[in-house]
DNA sequence: GTTAGCACTCTTTTTCTTTGAGTGCTAATT
DNA sequence: AATTAGCACTCAAAGAAAAAGAGTGCTAAC
């Protein structure tokens, strides 16, 4: 199975309006119980108006189209991969936000922090906590950044502070320990030739190839100042690496029903895994399940909305969580924050911050 | 259940050579394994030379003493809190390390890091994936280590970076807005300012009274300047939320006989649970269980060993992990650790380092 | 003091039975 | 032609009963 975007429709057309609205029922109950549905339960449901003889028909009818499955014979049914992406892309009833909710999503969206990152980082924690789920975040900072200073400021005996600092006010710094202490003149040289060379280059651009040659061209300053120089390629690393970041993993560790080898397994690769995903090919919004591209943890989803700028894919933000997901509720919340978020960061550029 | 401390010895003194024997024995056994340890079992090791009657009376005489415990009447024993105590204070035989053991401990510890928090976070980090346990740090640098440096890096419209560094080489920045661009000026008396009223306080003194009454103290900068200082005090707790740190939970949560619930628990208040452990008042190594004094994960044990550094506790390297943990050979390892980088960082003293 | 022997206890495992939810199919109904 | 009632069938889950087995405590012998 391949990763596939949202609002591929028309595969439901197949269905008569009966059977959808009985493959959305089914689902429905499934993510409220986690049981699977029989027939009776779904007859019981004020807007069904027909026996569970007929629904039991229809119902095979789906498992043939595989939207749903059996466990075994004598159960109810529970949705397939496919069923689920049905019931998302066409089935379900996206619950519009109340006046309430937006209000709440706003109060959760930290607006004084001084970065479009931070932002983000704040709805993040937000949706961890409203979803119960993992949150998973893309920053803008590495796309839409560049190296507006780095630093060198000196702390103690051949003890080095390095700074680097993004258009995005982002900072990252590291100690260095150096062979000698420098002196006035070649830190002098260091921060002009950062400044000359690095100034308006992107964090993720700046390769070991850059600073390689940038070292070669030192001349006489090359042994002193190379070891700040390999220092500078790892901060810019350090930018890199906290580009995609799980949070919230805890609630997923707690649920029975995800294996937690596999999580501890994603964790470890996520910035791969991840990075995949979170490109431009895809739509705004994207579901993906439990066995799609390389995301590879039974049984749970990940939901990702995109966050622009200038017309351009900045950021994502969105939720791993159960199969077994409110998605009605949820997919509205994460489009609503990342819309909130696409237009605070747009906001910002008219007014007083420049990411 | 109180805390307590190790070698105490003596309490064990009740016992005679073959009852302790055949406790350590039926720990040994049921660290291993997990299950009950029966009589036959111990008979049939080479140390022991009695029949199993005789053993089942001694295991009778250990389990009125509180040292064993039988999950119900034909199981064989399991430890109790306080065999466990007797057994690592007395019994066990904890491993010499083997040459090659030292050799692999000293190459994890990372001597080329230029802090010492960073050097005791990388025994940490080996530590974790030795014993797969999580492992805990109390850090040495707010305790001794003072505040050598607050500067002030304009970054974009109103966007100042603020930059705390300590005399232990560690650092901690944050990003600041505010309301209205600072004149050099303006950024001048901050420099000094800060530089008058807080070099040499320590981070851990640090607190928002201080604060408060350098605002008032500083006249017409006030208002300008005061969510600078208020920056300040938040990186000075920076620096202590990041005192203790505790790392390698997934190890923990992945297993079945620990509640994870209770490992969530912990890890929201770790701080307050473990800065109560690892004061001054307890001996140089210290192991306590699942229900001391506030530590209250089942079925799981912390090991603790400190840190010291001119005679004074500095900061404190262990693990946190299950009961049946392998006492006889990770407790030599952190005591080698703690004792080499205890070595290391007052080694750096006469050198390069200063602390 | 130590040990063999044995009855006893209590969990674990296995086997068998019962229960019940849910189905698919057929024939009747609309 | 679509829907439904009825019914036999399937299979997991729950329960009951039996068997197995590990380990003990006690007694009496060594």
């Amino acid at each position: 199975m391949k990763a596939q975007v949202l609002n591929r429709k028309g595969v439901g057309s197949l269905l008569d309006e009966r059977k959808k609205k009985i493959l959305a029922a089914v689902i429905d109950s499934y993510i409220v119980t986690g049981e699977p549905v029989g027939s009776k339960t779904i007859a019981s449901l004020p807007g069904i108006k027909v026996s569970p003889a007929t629904i039991r028909n229809d119902m095979a009818v789906l498992e043939q189209l595989g939207y749903l499955e059996q466990p075994h014979t004598s159960a109810g049914r529970i949705p397939t991969y496919n069923g689920y992406r049905l019931y998302i892309d066409e089935l379900m009833n996206a619950k519009a936000l109340s006046d309430e909710e937006k209000q709440l999503l706003d109060d959760c969206l930290d607006v004084d922090v001084p970065t479009a990152d931070a932002l983000i980082e704040s709805a993040s924690k937000a949706l961890s906590e409203l979803t119960h789920c993992a949150t998973v975040v893309k920053n803008i900072s590495p796309k839409f950044s560049v190296i507006t200073k780095v630093e060198v400021i000196p702390t103690g005996k051949r003890m080095y502070v390095l700074l680097m600092i993004t258009s995005s006010g982002n900072i990252r710094n590291k100690v260095c320990r150096l062979e000698f202490d420098l002196t006035n003149e070649q830190m002098e040289f260091f921060s002009k030739y950062m400044a000359e060379n690095l100034q308006g280059v992107s964090v993720d651009e700046l390769s070991e190839e850059i600073i390689e040659n940038l070292v070669a061209a030192m001349g006489t300053y090359m042994v002193t100042l190379a070891p700040l120089l390999k220092g500078v390629c790892e901060l810019a690393e350090a930018f890199r690496d906290t580009e995609i970041k799980v949070s919230g993993e805890k609630n997923l560790l707690a649920r029975q029903d995800i294996n937690s080898a596999q999580i501890v397994q994603f964790l470890e690769n996520k910035n791969e895994v991840v990075k995949n995903m979170l490109d431009d090919s895809f739509g705004d919004l994207q579901v993906v399940f439990g066995e799609d591209g390389g995301f590879v943890i039974e049984n749970s989803s990940m939901i990702v909305s995109k966050i622009k700028k200038d017309g351009r894919t900045a950021g994502t933000l969105g939720v791993i969580g159960p199969m077994r997901l409110d998605y009605a509720k949820i997919i509205p919340y994460i489009e609503y924050l990342t819309g909130r978020i696409t237009e605070l960061i747009s906001e910002d550029d008219d007014e007083d911050k420049d990411i």
